[in-house]
DNA sequence: CTCCCGTTTTCCTGCCACGACAAGACCGGT
DNA sequence: ACCGGTCTTGTCGTGGCAGGAAAACGGGAG
């Protein structure tokens, strides 16, 4: 069934457009571009003037040949102008294990006041803890980590790397892992999630 | 026509595997989840093993419920297990605009050697510019700065603001934006984009 | 075992994406 | 002007596949 409000809510994403620019941008015909798909020129047409909606694999053809992700057709643009801005003073902080004795850091989120994201960020401190007693975790997506101060041993599935204030990794957060201050004094670092 | 290639070219977003991530993490049924879009739980359920491709208006029935935007299923999320360490001694400096009197700041970048980047790093320090000299850029995306020592004019758009150290700012890329060094001594911090 | 709940399978319907075709529309070239 | 040619946009028809209804399956709990 399709009704008003779906096609209001598909409209933000502006498939026509957005496809019609691909084609233009490499001067190309409908009729061209329906030779590569496999598509008539006249339904080209019509989704690009949003008259009709593409199933996902008419619109995978199409991506296919302009060498774009889906993606592409659905990130979107509604040009929201996010800034949100975390003071250090106004931070709140929480400590990663409240009420237990394996506080491995403490963390604050740098953009917990952003209605939309796409990235969440913490500055962290972490804490000695025995080595044993870290936990591991995992969550979608990737990982950034950018060390700040101190020295830090980070454990990745069963790797284990030994991070120095300035070094930065990325990795895929599905993989589960651990923190682990390895320096005597502070260690602090950023950490982007995506 | 459903081609074999189609079905191989749609698999990697998983839309079924994340359509049913997103029900039960509200631990929710097939068919309380069908009352809230006006769609069968039969089908529903064949959506999430991947048995059917929704159409659009179908999917974007099921997004509003989660509250997500369509870009939500199109994002790539092939597991390449990726690791990549960025030494601070290892790493590249880049000029901002080399061999113009108007150098911003230096920037490294920290996840060059990540294949499939859905972040770009950098660790930046900003170098004082007259502040009529600085350039306004603007990319697709969104951007976080954490601020790690000195002060920063941030312009976006029409707005400036004051950054210390420490401070951090999530914002959407695509206005147009500057960075100004305001302190007198070195101004450094780490920006994540994607 | 029976009841209950959520899920999957089966079967079928009808909507709408998509194609075929033709009619504009807009170019040059002669 | 009058033609090709190329690109675009209507109109109409169809069948593939999304989607529904209901029955079968499965797994706890009692």
């Amino acid at each position: 069934m399709i009704t008003p409000t779906i096609v209001e809510g598909l409209r933000p994403y502006a498939l026509g457009e957005k496809l019609r620019g691909l084609r233009l941008r490499k001067s190309m015909g409908l009729v061209e571009l329906g030779k590569h798909t496999g598509l008539s020129a006249a339904m080209l047409s019509k989704l690009e003037r949003g008259k009709l909606f593409p199933t996902l694999p008419t619109l995978l053809r199409i991506a296919l040949v302009f060498g774009v992700g889906l993606e592409y057709f659905f990130t979107d643009e509604r040009k929201r102008h996010v800034v949100a801005i975390a003071r250090k003073r106004e931070r709140l902080r929480f400590p990663d294990n409240p009420g237990k004795g394996s506080i491995a850091y403490n963390f604050e989120s740098l953009d917990f006041n952003a209605t939309e994201r796409k990235l969440n960020a913490f500055y962290a401190e972490f804490e000695p803890v025995a080595a044993e007693k870290v936990r591991l975790h995992q969550h979608a997506g990737v990982e950034l980590l950018y060390l700040i101060s101190g020295t830090l041993d980070l454990t990745i599935g069963s790797e284990t790397f030994v991070l120095e204030a300035g070094d930065a990794v990325y990795f895929d957060s599905g993989v589960r892992h651990s923190y682990h201050r390895a320096s005597k004094g502070p260690c602090t670092g950023v950490i982007v999630t995506a």
